[in-house]
DNA sequence: CTTATAAGTTTAATAATATTAAACTATTAT
DNA sequence: ATAATAGTTTAATATTATTAAACTTATAAG
């Protein structure tokens, strides 16, 4: 189903970018972390490194990331950042009313992605980070939101594979979780009650883009006990997640017209 | 001695780069430009995708930038565009002074790398681009002035290869190039005279580091032409190019400690 | 609306490749 | 000076990627 050889090119990768690598990374190192052979590995760096992704030093013999990666964030940076930035201030709003984590999400295929995100100010926070994941849509209210509001067909798409089980909350029952989806559509906007992370719970919106598509969501995390001892802090969350969502989709209608193609 | 479909696999990545991708590109169009076979084409890129350096439109099936890319400039970024930037305003001065290309150039590993660069103002131009190339030290300015400065051991590693002949004038004998890497070290500068493109004259200076070895390069790009037909223009640009380069050496003095890595 | 065409996906056999272990080299530490 | 550690190269083999063909889906033409 997958190239090997790509696969663990691609861990490869990805450990420069989790650990720090602005020192080098052995390969010894990277053996040992991703259970490579080192001379299965040597001859993997060697490829990458041909290609310019990664380069080793002449002297000390470790590698370092190559500058030709840096082109990458050049391009995409053309596509998306200009979304990001116009819907960073309106983050910011939630994040100032609720001192929650607020979290701008969008797809990519059938991955549900973090395009930017805002940490809790509370001391008693709630953080699933950067997300890039198959198989969550079902489980968050920024997945949710989106689902919801996708052609039959896209949602197929993306639970084609079984719903994963993340707490004893999650829906991974698929009649129930048309349920849900319908009644996000009824009410507007998405909950995860729960269903990702325990003592967790999230408002989401969708945001749509000038085809009316839903196009990216965001959410607000809090903790659950929060939720459940005031009764109006549900309210002004979802208030404040709603004004922001409604602001960021007219980036749609302010910049592009109907039939432009946009990327995440 | 390098693994192919490794290669296939930033083959097809680097094609994303040179393309405009922002549309998406098709599995026909990947193949076509890359002649590689649909159904090799579709396991790779299916893998590809999984990691998340690519993704697939759902509903177009075309082929995007994954963002998990852009986050390899935000830490390329750190290490090295502060040296850059640093470097720019120094760059800009040899631009205005002489109306000429400059090149800010460094290495990782045994490959030639270009950090920036400034196009001539003039009508008549000269332009090598970025360049992103083993086995170019020895035919331009900016590899040379390096080259000269470095220890035996990596000069052995860098021209470990065939000195590749680009022009009549490359100089392609190591005992030749001995020597001008000598002359090199008692002039201060080097040159490159049309020995990578024809009709092209070059002049370097290395930039040193903390610990006084070559770090990187800049070089001025003339037609030949100029040089041959105003004596005074030549000492114009080699003014020019050893003030800057001295300017921007002060970077390591300021901001990094003797024994602190860098990373370009 | 039906058929044709083109693009994408999946499969399973086979040709080709990546992996392995072992030998070798170079570097660092004792 | 010797040992130990890390990196590199090699050539045989086991695994994997490739291929062609069948299949599916989407789009265009009749």
């Amino acid at each position: 189903m997958s190239v090997k050889s790509i696969s663990k090119t691609m861990d490869t990768l990805d450990y420069f970018l989790e650990s720090d690598s602005s020192k080098g990374i052995s390969l010894k190192e990277i053996c040992d972390h991703l259970g490579f052979k080192k001379s299965a590995a040597h001859h993997m760096l060697a490829t990458i490194c041909d290609k310019g992704y990664l380069y080793q030093d002449l002297k000390s013999k470790k590698y370092f990331l190559g500058s030709k990666l840096k082109k990458f964030g050049e391009v995409i940076d053309l596509n998306a950042n200009s979304f990001i930035n116009f819907a960073d201030p309106f983050l910011k709003k939630i994040n100032d009313a609720t001192g929650e984590a607020v979290h701008l999400a969008s797809f990519e295929g059938t991955k549900l992605i973090t395009l930017s995100m805002l940490e809790s100010t509370h001391p008693v926070r709630v953080d699933h980070g950067f997300l890039n994941k198959d198989n969550a849509f079902h489980a968050t209210a920024s997945g949710k939101a989106m689902l919801a509001y996708m052609s039959d067909a896209s949602q197929k798409k993306i639970l084609k594979n079984k719903l994963e089980k993340f707490t004893s909350f999650t829906i991974t029952n698929a009649k129930q979780l048309s349920e849900e989806l319908k009644k996000i559509k009824k009410n507007g906007f998405s909950t995860d009650d729960e269903e990702f992370q325990p003592g967790v719970f999230c408002v989401g919106y969708p945001i749509f883009d000038n085809e009316n598509k839903p196009f990216a969501s965001i959410s607000c995390s809090s903790p659950k006990f929060k939720i459940t001892s005031d009764k109006r802090y549900l309210d002004k969350i979802k208030n404040s997640v709603k004004f922001s969502a409604l602001e960021i989709g007219k980036y749609f209608k302010k910049t592009r017209k109907k039939g432009d193609k946009h990327a995440a």
